[in-house]
RNA sequence: GCCUUGAUGGCGGAAUUGGUAGACGCGCUGGAUUCAAAAUCCAGUUCUGGCAACAGAGUGUGGGUUCGAUUCCCACUCAAGGUACCA
C-alpha cells in the first residue's frame, strides 16, 4: 500500500476538528504550558511558505509538550485591523470588514491544511467588536491612571485627586508633563472643574497633546517618517508639511526604566534585547540651567558630560525651541526667521539624513557661564533636535565633534580643556582624558570630575544629576477608518470616557473611507453615529436637531493597540464580562514560549510589554512580563528568476526592435563577454572593465544593444533553472510572440535571492507544496532547511529527500510484496533498541534547544538503520511514530491507528529514554605499561594490540604534559590517537 | 559611524565543555532492477597527486594560547540585520 498523503492528511485533520483534540482546559491537573505565535495580519495575498516557518516550530513544540504531559495552550487569531484593507476599501468601496473576512477564510484554510494543533475555540480578531471593546476598556484604564515615581507603579488617578485635595501637589513625584505649577490644597479647591481636569490630564497615562506630525494636505492624513521621500509623500508625491495636531499619546516614557530592567528577567534573544535597550536609550548626565543675560529666563540643557562645562563656548537651541523668538535681538530677527522657515520645510528625517551640511544662525543673545561668568553666545542650529532632551545643548567644541564642526564653520573659539591633548584637528570624545583649565576640577579624570561638578551644580541650585531617555511618548491617534474607535467624546473641549463595558461604541458605517472635505478623519463621514449619554445628552459625530450634542473623537487607534494584549485574551477568549477572568489569568499566567519575527523588536514587543506592566500595576494581571522565552524565526527568502530581454537600439536592427527577444543566461553572458573583448581591442584597452550590459551605446560609434533583466514568475522555472517557455508566453500578452535564444535547447534563467514579495514574482505558496508532497513533507522540509533563527532562501531542491524519507518510513510499517500493513510482536534486538534510544535522546535534546533541523536528520538516520535491520517490530515502531508525531503528525496518526491503537497519538506519552541501550558497545580494556598493570580504560571500539599500545604511549605522554595528573579520557581511533586532558 | 549576528565541500547545512571536520539531505558518478522509463535499492563523492595502498593541503584572512583550535584570544576582510546629528 502506497503512502497516499492527501487522503491521510484530510482524514486526520477532520478527526482533530471533529473531536476537538487540541482544545485546552482552563483547569487541569497537569502543569500548564503556553505556546504562542505572533498572530498574522490577514493580507489579500494569503500565506506564502515563509509565514508558516514559525508556526511549524511552535506547533512542534506544542505537540511535544503535550506528549510530555503538559496542559498546552496553543491559540491563534488575526491582527485584523490594518492599512491594506482600508486602502483596498478606498479604491474599490468594498467594506474592510468584508475583505478582512474573506482573507481570514483563506488564511484559515491554508493553516488547517498544514495540520496545526491550534485551539480554534479561542480565536481572537482585533477588529471584532467583542474584542476591541476591551482594547477600548484598557485605554480607559490608562486614562484613569497616573504613574507614581516613588512607588514605581501606575495608580488610579482618583488617588491623585485625593492628595491634591488634602495637600496640593508639592509632594507628588509622578511621571507627567514638564512645567507643572506647584499648587496648594486651597488653590486646588478654588480651581474650576475644567482647570482641575486640565491639570489631571498632565498626569494621565494617556493624554491629548499638540504633537508635531508630518501632515499631507493632499492626502488629508498624517504620514509616518518612512512614508515621506524627499519632502513629498511616497504615495502620489504630494507636499508634506510639519504641523501640530491634537493627538492622543501614551506615556510609555514613565515605564522606560522598568522596560529596561524587565529585560533581565526574560529569556529573549540578545540582539532583540539590544535593540530595545538602544531604543529606550538611557543616558546618565546632568541638567544645567544657563541664565540668559538681560532676560528673566534660563536655558535648560541636558548633557552627559557636565565635566566639560568649562569648555563651553556657545549654546545651541533647536530652531523650534520656545525661547528662540523671545530672546532674538532685533538685529537678528530677520535672519533667525529665515533660518527657522528653511528648517521647518525639511522633515525630521531629511534633517537627520543630511548630516554633512552645517547650518545655523546667531540669535544676538547671550547666557552667563555659571562658573566663569563669561558671556556665551546663543545660536540656533538644526543639528539640535527639539524632541530630545530639552531641545538645547551646551556646546563644547573641544569635546564633541558636532560642536567642533559647528564652531569651525562659524569661527567660534574652541577652548581646550584637556590635558596634553591636541585638538587642532578634531574634538576629543575620549572619556579617559584628564580635565584641565577648569578651575576646581582641573587634573581630575572625567568620572571624578562629573561627580564633583554635579555636586557643585546642586549646591548652587542651577542643575542636578539626571537620567535621560531617548524613548518618546507614543502617539496613539491615527486619521484612519479601519481601527478601534476611541471611547471618547468632548465636553467643553475636555475628553470624556464612554464606559464601553456597558455601552459599546462600535465602528460606524461610512460611505467614503477618505478624510472629509474639511479635513476631518474618515470617521467624520459617519452620519448616524451617535450614542446616548447618561446625562441625557446626545453624543454624536454631528449636530442632531434641537439637542445638545457632544462631539465624538474621530481618530482611531493605531495597529499596535489590539496586539498589545491579545495574548492575555486567549486565556479566556469568550469572556464577555471581563477582558479576561482572574481564574484563567492566574492559571495560565504568561507565555512560556513566544515565536515571531524580529522586525517587531521596537514596535509590538515594546508596546505590549508596556501595557502588560501597566495592567499588572493596576492589579489586573498576575505577572509584569508576559513572555518568558522568545525565539525569532528567520525570514524565508525567495529566489527570484530573471529572463534577459535583448533590446536593439541602432538603425540596422530596428525591425527586430519591435520584436521581444529573450536570451538564455549563459548565451547572454557570452555575448557580453565577446563585446567586451571587441570593445577593448578597438580602444586598445586591455584588462579595463567595461560594463556593457546597460551602457554600450556611448562607448563607440556603433550602437550596441543591451539586456534588461525581467522578473519571471518562479512557477515557470524548474529546479535546474529551465524556463517553461509556453507558460511564460501565456503569462502576459506582450510576451505572446516573443522569441527565445536558447542554449542546448533550453532557456536558462538567472537567479537571485530576495525578500519574498508579490511584485518580484518569487512567492511560493504552501498550497502547491501540500498538494504535491503533503503537509508532513512541508513541515519537515521547512525545519530541515536550516536553523530556525537564520534567514534562508526557499529552495525546493531538497524536498524530494524529505518526502522520500516519509515514504521510507511508511514502508517500515508495511511488508511483503504488496506492501500490506504489518508489524511483528517479536522482541527487539540490542541494535534496534540502540537506534531507537539514540533517536529519543537526540530529539529530546534538539527540541530543548530549538535545533529542529538536526532532529529531522536523526529521524532519517533511524529509518535508514531500521530499514537495513529489516526491523518491523511493534516495540520499536510504536515509539518511533510518537517521536515523529510533532513533526509529521498526520502520518504518525495514521500509523498509530493502523497499529491498532485508539484515539489520537497526540495524547500519548513521549517514549522514555533508557541510557543503558546506548552504552552497551563500550568495552573496558586493561592497560599495562612496561608490563605492569596500571589502570583500566573504557573504550568504545574494538582495538588491535598495536593500537592499545599506542594509546598507552599517548596516555603517558599526556601525563608528562600534565605534570603527573591523569588525563580524564583517551579516545582511541584505529590509526590515530587523541587524548582528552582532564 | 555605532550595535548585533554570521563566514565550513558543487549546494543547504552537522560537529557535546577545545579532542576522528564535513553528520543528514540535495546534486553528481557508477551499478542493480526494467524491453524502456519513472519509482526503488546498493556503492562512491572536501580538494590536489596516484590504478591503488597512500601522501599532502584544508573550516573568510593574518597572528596568538594549547600536546591538540571550526570552537578560545587579538587584528583585519566581507556579508546580513538593526540604528543614527541622542548632546
Amino acid at each position: 500500500m502506497n503512502y497516499y498523503f492527501n487522503e491521510i492528511e484530510a482524514k486526520w485533520q477532520k478527526y482533530w476538528f471533529d473531536n476537538q483534540i487540541f482544545k485546552a482546559d482552563n483547569q487541569n491537573g497537569k502543569p500548564k504550558f503556553y505556546v504562542l505565535d505572533m498572530f498574522p495580519y490577514p493580507s489579500g495575498a494569503g500565506l506564502h511558505v515563509g509565514h508558516p516557518l514559525g508556526y511549524i516550530a511552535s506547533d512542534i513544540y506544542a505537540r511535544y509538550m503535550r506528549h510530555k504531559g503538559y496542559n498546552v495552550l496553543h491559540p491563534m487569531g488575526y491582527d485584523s485591523f490594518g492599512l491594506p484593507a482600508e486602502q483596498y476599501a478606498i479604491q474599490t468601496g468594498q467594506h474592510p470588514a468584508k475583505t478582512t473576512e474573506e482573507n481570514i477564510k483563506t488564511y484559515r484554510r491554508q493553516l488547517d491544511q498544514i495540520g496545526f494543533s491550534f485551539d480554534w475555540s479561542r480565536e481572537v480578531r482585533t477588529s471584532n467588536p467583542d474584542y476591541y471593546k476591551w482594547t477600548q476598556w484598557i485605554f480607559i484604564q490608562l486614562f484613569e491612571s497616573y504613574y507614581c515615581n516613588d512607588a514605581q507603579q501606575a495608580r488610579p488617578i482618583s488617588e491623585l485627586e485625593e492628595v491634591f485635595r488634602a495637600e496640593g501637589n508639592y509632594r507628588i513625584n509622578a511621571a507627567a508633563d514638564e512645567n507643572i505649577e506647584i499648587f496648594t490644597a486651597e488653590e486646588w479647591k478654588n480651581y474650576s472643574e475644567k482647570e482641575k481636569q486640565e491639570i489631571l490630564a498632565k498626569y494621565r497615562l494617556t493624554y491629548l497633546s499638540e504633537t508635531e506630525v508630518n501632515w499631507c494636505p493632499a492626502l488629508g492624513t498624517v504620514l509616518a517618517n518612512d512614508e515621506i521621500v524627499n519632502g513629498v509623500s511616497e504615495r502620489g508625491g504630494h507636499p508634506v508639511v510639519r504641523k501640530k495636531m491634537k493627538q492622543w499619546s501614551m506615556r510609555i516614557t514613565a515605564y522606560a526604566q522598568r522596560l529596561l530592567d524587565g529585560l533581565d528577567k526574560i529569556d529573549w534573544p540578545q540582539p532583540l534585547k539590544d535593540s530595545q535597550i538602544n531604543w529606550i536609550g538611557r543616558s546618565e548626565g546632568a541638567m544645567v540651567s544657563f541664565k540668559i543675560i538681560d532676560h528673566n529666563e534660563k536655558i535648560e540643557v541636558f548633557t552627559t558630560r557636565p565635566d566639560t562645562i568649562f569648555g563651553v563656548s556657545f549654546m545651541t537651541l533647536a530652531p523650534e525651541h520656545d525661547l528662540v523668538s523671545r530672546i532674538t535681538t532685533d538685529k537678528y530677527k530677520d535672519a533667525v526667521e529665515k533660518y527657522k522657515d528653511a528648517t521647518s520645510k525639511r522633515s525630521e528625517r531629511d534633517r537627520m539624513a543630511d548630516v554633512k551640511t552645517i547650518s545655523g544662525q546667531f540669535t544676538g543673545a547671550y547666557v552667563e557661564h555659571p562658573f566663569t561668568g563669561k558671556k556665551v553666545p546663543i545660536w540656533i542650529g538644526d543639528y539640535v533636535l527639539a524632541s530630545y532632551g530639552t531641545g538645547a545643548v551646551m556646546a563644547v567644541p573641544c569635546g564633541d565633534q558636532r560642536d567642533y564642526d559647528f564652531a569651525k564653520h562659524f569661527n567660534i573659539e574652541i577652548p581646550n580643556i584637556f590635558q596634553d591633548i591636541d585638538i587642532s584637528e578634531h574634538a576629543c570624545e575620549d572619556k579617559t582624558a584628564v580635565i584641565a583649565n577648569s578651575d576646581f576640577i582641573s587634573g581630575m579624570p572625567a568620572k571624578k570630575a562629573i561627580k564633583r561638578i554635579i555636586y557643585e551644580l546642586e549646591q548652587k541650585g542651577i542643575g542636578k544629576g539626571k537620567v535621560n531617555y531617548r524613548l518618546r511618548d507614543a502617539v496613539f491617534s491615527r486619521q484612519r477608518y479601519w481601527g478601534e474607535p476611541f471611547p471618547v467624546y468632548y465636553k467643553d473641549g475636555m475628553p470624556q470616557m464612554i464606559d464601553v463595558q456597558f455601552l459599546p461604541l462600535r465602528l460606524p458605517e461610512v460611505e467614503k473611507y477618505l478624510p472629509t472635505e474639511d479635513g476631518k478623519p474618515p470617521l467624520g463621514n459617519a452620519h448616524d453615529w451617535a450614542w446616548d449619554s447618561i446625562e441625557n445628552k446626545v453624543v454624536s459625530n454631528e449636530k442632531i436637531d434641537n439637542k445638545t450634542t457632544f462631539q465624538l473623537e474621530l481618530n482611531t487607534m493605531p495597529g499596535w493597540a489590539g496586539s498589545s494584549w491579545y495574548f492575555n485574551r486567549y486565556m479566556d477568549a469568550e469572556n464577555s464580562n471581563e477582558f479576561a477572568g482572574k481564574k484563567a489569568l492566574n492559571y495560565w499566567k504568561d507565555v512560556d514560549l513566544y515565536i515571531g519575527g524580529s522586525e517587531h523588536a521596537t514596535g509590538h514587543l515594546l508596546y505590549s510589554r508596556f501595557w502588560q506592566k501597566f495592567l499588572f500595576d493596576r492589579g489586573l494581571l498576575p505577572v509584569d512580563e508576559y513572555a518568558k522565552k522568545l525565539i525569532n524565526q528567520g525570514m524565508i527568502l525567495g529566489t527570484s528568476a530573471f529572463v534577459y530581454r535583448w533590446e536593439y537600439e541602432n538603425g540596422e536592427e530596428s525591425d527586430k526592435a519591435k520584436k521581444t527577444i529573450f536570451v538564455s543566461k549563459t548565451k547572454m553572458e557570452k555575448i557580453i563577454k565577446e563585446r567586451e573583448t571587441i570593445e577593448n581591442s578597438k580602444r586598445g584597452v586591455i584588462g579595463e572593465h567595461v560594463d556593457l550590459v546597460n551602457v554600450s551605446k556611448n562607448t563607440s560609434g556603433n550602437k550596441w544593444s543591451h539586456f534588461t533583466p525581467i522578473h519571471a514568475d518562479v512557477s515557470f522555472v524548474n529546479a535546474s533553472n529551465e524556463l517553461d517557455i509556453e507558460a511564460f508566453k501565456n503569462w502576459r500578452p506582450e510576451y505572446k510572440d516573443a522569441e527565445f535564444v536558447l542554449e542546448d535547447g533550453k532557456y536558462i534563467v538567472g537567479r537571485e535571492v530576495e525578500k519574498m514579495s508579490k511584485s518580484k514574482y518569487n512567492v511560493v505558496n504552501p498550497d502547491d507544496i501540500c498538494e504535491d508532497y503533503g503537509a508532513d513533507t512541508l513541515r519537515m522540509y521547512e525545519m530541515f532547511l536550516g536553523p530556525l533563527e537564520q534567514a534562508k532562501p526557499w529552495n525546493t531542491a531538497g524536498i524530494s529527500g524529505v518526502h522520500g524519507f516519509l515514504k521510507k518510513m511508511w514502508k517500515l510499517y508495511h511488508s511483503g510484496e504488496n506492501g500490506i500493513f504489518y508489524v511483528s510482536e517479536e522482541e527487539s534486538t540490542k541494535e534496534e533498541l540502540k537506534t531507537l534510544h539514540k533517536t529519543i535522546k537526540k530529539v529530546d535534546e534538539d527540541i530543548a534547544d530549538f535545533s529542529f533541523n538536526t532532529s529531522v536528520s536523526s529521524f532519517m538516520i533511524a529509518v535508514n538503520e531500521l530499514t537495513s535491520l529489516k526491523c518491523n517490530k511493534r516495540k520499536i515502531l510504536e515509539p518511533l511514530a510518537i517521536l515523529i508525531s510533532p513533526y509529521a503528525p498526520h502520518i504518525a496518526e495514521e500509523l498509530w491507528n493502523k497499529m491498532g491503537n485508539d484515539g489520537s497519538i497526540s495524547k500519548v506519552e513521549f517514549p522514555v529514554l533508557d541510557l543503558k541501550h546506548l552504552v552497551e558497545s563500550t568495552k573496558t580494556y586493561p592497560i599495562s605499561f612496561n608490563g605492569k598493570l596500571r589502570f583500566t580504560m573504557e573504550l568504545s571500539l574494538d582495538l588491535s594490540k598495536d593500537e592499545i599500545e599506542a594509546a598507552v604511549l599517548a596516555h603517558e605522554k599526556t601525563k608528562q604534559h600534565l605534570a603527573g595528573r591523569t588525563p580524564k579520557k583517551i579516545i582511541v581511533v584505529p590509526g590515530k590517537i587523541v587524548n582528552i586532558v582532564g
